[in-house]
RNA sequence: GGGCGCGUAGCUCAGUGGGAGAGCACCACCUUGACACGGUGGGGGUCACUGGUUCAAUCCCAGUCGCGCCCA
């Protein structure tokens, strides 16, 4: 164990222990068979279990007669019954209340009580109690003060060692096994025909999550701590708000535990854990204390003289030094510059189900100690799953490696993948084709980076987006500005599959799909090269998180910074970009003109290597100037052999399209069926029809009118005046061709 | 039994009280000057169902059905 951490486990103990929240009681505990330890609540799992209830019959002592007949799913517990219990308002047993049965197989007296834990509906309504192996009857056995003998040992075998033995029977069962028990004892019920009936019974059985086995309770002396009392102000932090759960539903969980916490067992009849620093004297009385040395000084005081002490021999649960990880990693007990600094912590990542183990731990501890909460946001993700959700496991074999998978497709690849996936409180469905799909992303953006370098874009130290002077500079960098805005944000509030699609979109959709391909005829001026250089800057800094690898490769390669600087490097702040509205309005026109011009060609069937002129009919001089400006990307990406307003009539033969007050004419004859084209401007005019008879009904309704948002009003007017013009448009379009 | 979450395009999932989205997959076309792990375009959804609130519901409320998880 590392020194400095068992030193802040012996510090917690001792002082829990001084303040009494640390004790030691002999309660039930789950005890584990085959790991030979008490293991806590949270390490025992409810399995199903296809079981019997058998139906016993308990003689009355005054009248052997008469039967009470008990319901069980453990008859080898019955060694150690100490009463039959009924429900007080069940009027079948009321006149057996207070009488006693006479236990079979082992002839004790017991008596039958009345409490509510019996159920009326369950089984015969008179149930067993034997407190000495089962919780809800340790309460029973509790409340009415019951004797509570042990009848079973801590390997899970018969023990007559407190009841006695009268039998030869009874004297055959010491030290044979629970289940091997249960079915001697089964039989012995039926050879005295005590057994009424078997049912067959399907019931939870609790077993210890890491052995498999059925875990035993038992009556033991363990050491506790008052979790109970260490839960309130974790409760109150998380109900004021000093720690907050994302997603906050999660606090739910946390409370509902907390808020009805059992005693914690912290000892371990383990051989590995941090030691319990108590130690007996000869007569058992025990001296908790930091050192082997201090403790033998206290009973020397205590005894006036010198007393041979032995120290516990059991350990402390896992959990209990995990508690204090946040304080105790930090040099804590004593107050070193690293706790000042790092303690509270701001965010602890982890899973659900680690919320009990360890979340809600930390925090009592955390609160106990140091005295503030251990970190201030709890982000709670989902599982990874198999790609068709199911829960890998090893013996499902369903198990992906991650190494495997970063072979294959690069740690970059799937690290974004995983980003990308993880929406807020749900799991994820993780499979190579996703990791394959996001790998192409990691190689878009290589590849955007390889082409900046042929063409000698190199970051600009003083280069300032405020000194830009070009519309497509502008607008990208305004775009950029834009990016670096979600990207931020949806980190801030843990989107991370946010943050991955705001960085994907302006990657490829934007930066790769229109800024490069408008930026090549212009790669030869200083500002589109040194607006690149920034921008791409930009992007390695937003995207560095998810794709270490590739991005520190690019950063140190094209000269952004010193290898591995880029680590370091200031997280990117959104910007002003002189002009950018304008600029925005005008690459969005062009974007839209190349976009419309696609669509119809690719409709019409117009193969790509089969150039047409574009041509603007009723466009204004303003979009006529733009289109002017944009005359290369246009003849290049749509295609265009050339780009004119179009005066006179539109010639025979041509596709159309509409862009707000311009009609696209494409003179296509010969090439396109002029039917299709007919269908098609049909199509879109239906849609547009369809679109401004929506806005019209709803204009029409007066309730509309008067109770909407008015600002929703005037944007449904705004809305349908151009789906009307769009109408106008596509018919004048259609007229011209019919 | 109590609690939480989920049912939106073929798949995986975002989403918002007012125009249904993305990625992948699919179909068609394309060796257009980084990228076929690519480019361009396209088809595809009664937003599980039934009621209610509202001028307006995929979104809010109630219930039903189905699925998952936690606790007992």
């Amino acid at each position: 164990m590392d020194a400095g951490l068992s030193a802040a486990v012996r510090e917690v103990f001792v002082t829990l222990f001084r303040k009494g929240l640390i004790y030691r009681d002999r309660r039930l505990v789950n005890w584990d068979p085959k790991f030979q330890s008490a293991i806590s609540d949270l390490e025992v799992e409810s399995r199903e279990i296809k079981g019997s209830l058998w139906h016993i019959r308990y003689p009355l002592a005054d009248d052997p007669a008469r039967f009470l007949t008990v319901a069980t799913t453990r008859p080898e517990t019955m060694l150690g019954d100490t009463a039959v219990a009924v429900h007080p308002a069940d009027a079948r047993y009321h006149d057996l209340i207070g009488r006693d049965v006479l236990l079979p197989l082992v002839g004790r007296r017991i008596p039958v009580i009345a409490d509510e834990y019996s159920d009326p509906e369950k089984g015969t309504g008179a149930v067993k109690i034997t407190p000495a192996h089962d919780f809800n009857d340790f309460e029973v056995g509790r409340r009415h003060d019951l004797p509570m003998p042990s009848v079973i040992d801590r390997q899970g075998c018969i023990t007559l060692a407190e009841i006695g033995a009268d039998s030869d029977f009874l004297r055959g069962l010491d030290g044979t096994d629970r289940f091997e028990a249960r079915r001697r004892i089964v039989a012995e019920l039926e050879r005295l025909e005590l057994l009424e009936r078997i049912e067959p019974h399907t019931h939870q059985v609790p077993h210890g999550d890491r052995s498999g086995v059925p875990i035993e309770p038992l009556l033991t002396v363990q050491w506790y701590c008052n979790a109970g009392e260490l839960a309130k102000p974790a409760i109150a932090a998380v109900e004021q708000g000093r720690t907050k759960f994302v997603p906050q539903q999660w606090e739910n969980t946390f409370f509902a535990w907390l808020r009805d916490i059992q005693p914690w067992c912290i000892s371990r009849q383990l051989w590995w854990g941090h030691r319990i620093p108590a130690w007996y004297a000869p007569d058992g009385t025990v001296f908790v204390a930091h050192t082997a040395e201090q403790a033998a000084a206290d009973a020397a005081r205590q005894f006036g003289a010198p007393v041979a002490l032995t120290q516990d021999e059991d350990v402390l649960d896992t959990w209990f030094s995990s508690a204090l990880w946040p304080f105790s990693t930090l040099g804590w007990p004593e107050r070193t510059a690293e706790l000042a600094r790092y303690y509270p912590g701001d965010v602890l990542v982890t899973g659900f189900d680690i919320i009990f183990f360890w979340v809600a731990r930390m925090m009592m501890m955390g609160l106990h100690f140091m005295p503030d909460v251990p970190f201030r946001h709890v982000y709670i993700h989902g599982l990874v799953r198999d790609e068709r959700g199911q829960k890998m496991s090893k013996s499902k074999g369903n198990v992906m490696d991650p190494l495997e998978l970063i072979d294959r497709y690069g740690a970059d690849a799937l690290r974004f993948t995983i980003c990308a996936l993880t929406g807020p409180g749900r799991d994820i469905k993780l499979g190579p084709a996703r990791v394959e799909s996001y790998r192409s992303f990691v190689t878009k953006l290589w590849n955007a980076a390889r082409f900046c370098e042929m063409n000698g874009i190199a970051p600009a130290p003083g280069f300032d987006p405020a000194q830009a002077t070009l519309p497509l500079t502008r607008w990208i960098l305004a775009e950029a500005s834009a990016a670096i805005e979600q990207a931020t944000a949806a980190l801030e509030v843990y989107r991370f599959d946010e943050y991955a699609a705001a960085c994907y979109r302006f990657a490829w959709g934007v930066f790769c799909d229109w800024f490069l391909e408008l930026a090549k005829p212009a790669l030869d001026e200083a500002e589109v090269k040194q607006t690149a250089a920034y921008v791409l800057g930009v992007l390695l800094r937003l995207l560095h998180p998810a794709m270490p690898f590739v991005t520190e490769e690019l950063w140190d390669h094209l000269g952004y910074g010193a290898p591995c600087s880029l680590i370091r490097a200031d997280w990117p702040v959104p910007f002003a970009v002189p002009g950018a509205a304008e600029a925005r309005g005008e690459l969005d026109w062009v974007v839209r003109l190349i976009g419309e011009v696609r669509t119809v060609r690719a409709e019409m069937n117009v193969p790509p290597s089969q150039r047409a002129p574009v041509l603007l009919k009723d466009a204004a001089p303003a979009s006529i100037a733009r289109g002017e400006r944009w005359r290369e990307a246009i003849a290049r990406l749509a295609r265009a052999s050339e780009f004119a307003p179009l005066t006179g009539a539109v010639p025979a033969g041509s596709a159309q399209a509409v862009l707000e007050e311009a009609t696209i004419v494409l003179p296509l004859a010969g090439l396109i069926d002029l039917a299709a084209e007919r269908a098609r401007l049909d199509k879109e005019a239906a849609k547009a029809r369809r679109e401004a008879e929506a806005l019209e009904r709803k204009l029409a309704n007066a309730e509309f009118v008067t109770r909407a948002d008015p600002e929703v009003v005037a944007e449904t007017r705004d809305r349908l005046e151009s789906a009307k013009a769009e109408v106008a448009r596509l018919q004048a379009a259609l007229a011209r061709i019919r």
